[in-house]
DNA sequence: ATCTATCCTGAACCGTGGTTCACCTTTGTG
DNA sequence: CACAAAGGTGAACCACGGTTCAGGATAGAT
């Protein structure tokens, strides 16, 4: 049990920079944005970068992490919201819309969404979105609102065809036609 | 105004070895596919894809073109199911299933939905699959199924955003709860 | 102050994939 | 049959982007 020794004060500065500059090109320019030019926005080296995250995918990840974290805070400020007496349905589709509107600007997001349905992330802030989640559609099944089979992977689901890069027009047009689905009113269909 | 050359036959021949190949490449695996392979398929090589079609986006357009032409046959056919008795959200509904089931073996087509909403394609074939999803939409709408504001645009919109590499049972499960916002039972959204 | 483990640097490496072009082959006309 | 013109060939080119590594700098312990 060899104790690691603590990081130096620089890296450690750097690791915060290298993930602020990742988060911020990512955001603005999908996560397609060169290594380089995320080492460049963090004031850093291509190496460094490598220094604290082995592989491109790993420090998107950490990225998405923290997007992840985001949209759980918003879902957890809905369900409280719902708790102190709006209606659950509303909050459920509002945060489906801001989430949806979040994606267009943070293009990360859209990635994050995928990445839900597929690989972990971190365990405890994707537990903590599904519960909130889970919480608000279970809500809106108590006012009779919301089509008891709906489940958080049905979310997911929505969340992850988002058009995010359509216009506005469209992407107001989507919910207005997604949302019924999760709604009492409506009937499941044969395929 | 200069007569040009009636084509070699053995260009003709190789123009539809290409574009056979191609197809069934960019079926398989996605646009991704390199040019490499489809030559390769097409028991061509490079320079040939080359000489027929100056670069890769035009014969993954003219791929695409087929694709088109397949879905507005469908759009037909259901159409004319319509005329002769059936109802039209149903086959509305069926045609969606249909189409992004093809996606997912036909990755190609998938392409082509979001092709349609950006790049123009054949005018033609394009012109013939809007006008027969409109009329079966008209026809829905006659019916009192389909909700009155519905266009083929919104079609097109949830066409793209089809779930295409997610697992079966999530994709019917996105029929399920797309359609509802097709349907009279439905209400219009805020966001 | 010294010294070493940790960290940073950035030019170079490498695989990938679209595209080109100098040279050869085939077609079909005179 | 000869001979242009059209077509085909495929190795090489190039841009791009993730990744590496030998050498230099720095923190922090002694």
């Amino acid at each position: 049990m060899t104790q690691a020794r603590a990081p130096r004060a620089d890296a450690v500065r750097n690791r915060r920079k290298i993930l602020g500059a990742a988060s911020e090109q990512i955001t603005a320019h999908g996560p397609e944005v060169g290594m380089d030019e995320i080492a460049a926005a963090a004031g850093v080296a291509v190496g460094t970068l490598y220094r604290h995250f082995p592989t491109k995918t790993d420090l998107v990840a950490a990225v998405v992490a923290e997007f992840v974290a985001r949209v759980a805070d918003d879902a957890q400020a809905a369900l409280e919201r719902v708790t102190a007496g709006t209606r659950a349905l509303d909050e459920l589709t509002a945060f489906l819309g801001r989430v949806v509107e979040a994606s267009v600007t943070d293009r990360a997001v859209k990635a994050a969404a995928q990445a839900l349905g597929a690989e972990p992330g971190d365990r405890d802030t994707e537990e903590r979105a599904s519960a909130a989640v889970a919480a608000l559609i279970q809500a809106g099944q108590a006012d009779g609102d919301i089509h008891p089979d709906v489940t958080v992977n049905d979310i997911y689901l929505l969340f992850s065809t988002a058009p995010t890069d359509q216009p506005p027009a469209a992407r107001a047009r989507w919910l207005t036609l997604v949302v019924p689905g999760l709604t009492t009113r409506a009937r499941p269909v044969d395929i």
